[in-house]
DNA sequence: CCAAAGTGATTGCAAGTGCAACTATTGCAA
DNA sequence: TTGCAATAGTTGCACTTGCAATCACTTTGG
């Protein structure tokens, strides 16, 4: 029913005690508490919404972020390595995780025309339909889970900040 | 060199012209922006995190969480349970993690005198010492990665609101 | 005192994943 | 044209994980 979870860094304050009275150096308290509030936030909304999916609809979080996809693309179609990419999962475990959906009868491959290297992975109509049917039962539970518990007002400012750290580490280089 | 990450349900609010004009009804795209957000940073700081520890000492994230869990406790130890329940894994992924840690040289097992049903994992000095080797490089990437983007003020405000929201997804019940 | 239920930990098995090696195909350059 | 580098995708392998079954030990009720 429910699913893997992310290791979690936790209570990387209290081990000021251990390390010696430097350690608030090292990471001033503040920053530990939200860190572990992000952690604590992320796993607890993941595995939630992760276990509801599951029940609902028989896929997972990944195979609901593939179908999410696919049908805003055009034709319902992506290449292997663009799919990835989006999904951000490795070039291999993009083969299996098609592979399987495949077998579901949601979505096929079909080898490009005009480059015999590429493939397309395609939603079939099952898949389509299948998509339509849980993702507005997806959407609510993010809804509930997630928006239910700041003012919109505040929301806005949780984005702004997130999206602050995640500029900061972004993938080429940090400044 | 780097390591896995979770499935990102990326984009839900795109999906609102796939759906129909109620998408939106069902899931206000600033809540969806915030919880992109969410999962934005939470990837790309765990997956720098984890490279880092990872080339600074050979342990993963999910090692150093168990090693800090045991560094803070009462001699160093911890019944199995109990520390499965810290780091948030199944008691068989424990037993494997602290199989491999055991390898290492930095936990050993003890059979419980008292009871013998209960093993304690327990640190061994050269965990320790690796352990306080380890953590001020690990703290000092927490403070850069994710202390720096915010000023203190912001950070505080953040931390109250993930943990409204961790709060309101708790294990036992939804009120 | 002894079965039977309960508790703590481990093991068998199946699944998902990434890296590295491999296959297939294309594009480029001599 | 031919051969070689580059690109797209898949497969082999090792690793990690969770669930269910199992083993080891303890506690409890008759």
């Amino acid at each position: 029913m429910a699913t893997a979870n992310k290791p979690v860094s936790a209570e990387i304050e209290a081990l000021s005690a251990v390390l010696g009275t430097d350690a608030s150096k090292l990471l001033d308290p503040t920053v530990a508490r939200a860190w572990i509030a992000l952690l604590t936030a992320y796993g607890r909304v993941t595995r939630a919404l992760s276990a509801e999916l599951m029940d609902a609809s028989g896929m997972s979080l990944a195979d609901f972020d593939v179908l999410a996809q696919l049908v805003r693309s055009e034709g319902y179609a992506l290449r292997m390595s663009e799919l990835a990419d989006a999904v951000l999962i490795s070039k291999s475990g993009l083969t299996r995780r098609i592979d399987r959906l495949a077998i579901n009868g949601w979505v096929t491959r079909r080898r490009c025309t005009e480059d015999g290297r590429v493939h397309w992975a395609t939603l079939t109509p099952l898949g389509v339909r299948t998509f339509k049917a849980v993702a507005p039962g997806h959407l609510a539970a993010v809804a509930e889970r997630f928006g239910g518990a700041l003012p919109a007002g505040e929301m806005e400012r949780l984005t702004r900040d997130l999206l602050k750290i995640a500029a900061k580490n972004a993938e080429p280089t940090q400044p």
